[in-house]
RNA sequence: UGCUCAGUAGCUCAAUGGUAGAGCGAUCGGCUGUUAACCGAUAGGUUGUAGGUUCGAGCCCUACCUGAGCAGCCA
């Protein structure tokens, strides 16, 4: 702890103000005078005593003032204050077990900065679709910080997970010239006379990366025009996706499941008060350990079919497939080898198995789907180019895409994540809309 | 886009076809230890819109608007 508090002090860089994160982690002593600049979270009063809950995003601090020892000029500002008016306050740090965190400030002095009349978002119950109205303010709740944090770190452990690894960052464009995919509905815009779309992921720019990195990644946002309304759907998410040279499907597999352990991991480590502000069932997560069960499609099948779900084989999963097959295991599974015809003319077939794509996805558990998509990628020039035009794509726009396969082609995987449904997994949440600061769905672009 | 459901006070919700209500929030008052405090009082409504049935519609019917959940698409 000591250590921690040298630390802190070391990169503090606001020389007058001390946070109640210091003052809840000790690094405050009691019955020192401290100043906290914050927004009045709550407030409740008892005949001559007044408790002021306030918060400054790094935790919420009691402030008790009594009354009669006051001026009145001091109490009138403390009375006068409404939920997240912003305000300084002064006080002595005192160590009391009947407030909330184990200390309290008692108050000298109090200065009201900016009011806030009619807060919308009260202590009580609200609707999602009210909340999401006033996401801005919405995130100033508790939960809201819990989940945001935890994404937070999750972004965090992805690219500590990679960088350790050796993989270059990559930029992709979000402009793209076509499809990369040619299936999902993409967002058109008007670029100088000409269309250019939103991309719906950096795979085909992250397999240039690979021939040049040999390990890379990208992560960005990307985009889907796709009308979903569902729990599980954005418009605009965000995806890392790697992408390594020389390495094939059972590489991939081995990649994906040490990072997701990696990730899950590293949120049971450093955001253990987080998940128990969000309730979640650890027990489920801590499950998440290499290796994940390696489920071959046919294999899928056959779980569908002695479920008694109707299931036509050559078809892809939907949504209560997945639930089922992810319900018989107790970790993430990886699915592999789905037909070829339901996935992207990219994903290499396998020659044992030419109807077969080197294909893998990953379920979560608990019923929260796909979570990685990946394949080995075709690295055979006139594959591709069949493949291509097998999908009825405009080859020319994949030249740049066929080069890498021209000069020195390489067998090489990757997959991508999806962050959104990461974090409502890891955070156990019902929708993904309260996964990403500012949700952007087929109804909402607003906040 | 299809199926299902919903829309009543600022918010969350009640109200057999028969006088539109409660809790929270707001405002005022009370209480020296509150923990989503508690107690008392006050204000707050064109029941999503338009039409229809009926002596009478928040409730029944039709259309529309808005949104949600599920499906498809996918991460």
């Amino acid at each position: 702890m000591a250590e921690k508090a040298r630390q802190v002090k070391d990169f503090s860089f606001m020389q007058s103000t001390v946070y109640i994160e210091d003052i809840l982690n000790h690094r405050a002593n009691d019955g020192t005078e401290v100043t906290l600049q914050g927004w009045l979270y709550h407030k409740r009063s008892s005949g001559k005593l007044l408790f002021l809950l306030v918060r400054d995003g790094t935790g919420i601090m009691q402030c008790t003032l009594f009354k009669p020892s006051l001026d009145a000029k001091t109490v009138e500002a403390a009375e006068g204050l409404s939920q997240e008016a912003s305000l300084t306050i002064t006080g002595t740090v005192h160590k009391d077990d009947r407030a909330p965190g184990g200390y309290e400030l008692q108050v000298s002095g109090v200065t009201p900065m900016g009011s806030s009349v009619d807060y919308p978002i009260t202590p009580k119950e609200h609707g999602p679709e009210f909340l999401m109205d006033y996401r801005h303010l919405w995130l100033r709740s508790k939960n809201q910080h819990a989940i945001l944090r935890i994404r937070h770190t999750i972004i965090k452990a992805i690219r500590d997970f990679f960088d350790n690894r050796g993989f270059t960052l990559v930029d992709t464009p979000i402009f793209t010239p076509a499809a990369c995919e040619g299936t999902s509905t993409l967002f058109e815009t008007d670029y100088f006379d000409t269309k250019a779309y939103l991309t719906q992921s950096g795979q085909l720019y992250a397999e240039a990366g690979a021939m040049a990195f040999g390990k890379a990644y990208c992560f960005g946002p990307t985009f889907r025009a796709e009308k979903s309304k569902t729990r599980r759907h954005l418009t605009e998410f965000w995806m890392v996706e790697p992408e390594v040279a020389f390495a094939d499907l059972a590489d991939n597999m081995v990649l994906a499941e040490q990072f997701l352990e990696y990730i899950v991991q590293t949120v049971l480590k450093d955001r253990a008060e987080e998940l128990t502000t969000l309730e979640r069932d650890t027990t489920k997560l801590e499950n998440v350990k290499a290796p994940f069960p390696r489920v071959h499609y046919d294999e899928a099948v056959k779980i569908l079919k002695e479920a008694g779900l109707p299931f036509e084989y050559g078809n892809d999963f939907g949504a209560p497939d997945e639930t089922a097959i992810s319900e018989k295991f107790d970790r993430p599974v990886i699915i592999h080898h789905y037909p070829s015809a339901v996935k992207s003319f990219y994903m290499k077939r396998d020659p044992g198995e030419p109807d077969k794509a080197l294909a893998m996805d990953i379920l979560a558990p608990e019923g929260y789907g796909e979570i990685v998509g990946g394949s080995q990628r075709e690295d055979d020039y006139e594959v591709l180019l069949a493949r291509i035009k097998e999908h009825k794509l405009p080859a020319e726009a994949f030249d740049w895409y066929l080069d890498l396969r021209r000069y020195g082609t390489v067998p090489h995987s990757g997959f991508g994540l999806g962050v959104e449904r990461t974090v409502a997994w890891i955070c156990g949440l019902q929708h993904v809309r309260e996964t990403i600061p500012f949700a952007r769905m087929i109804h909402r672009l607003k906040p």
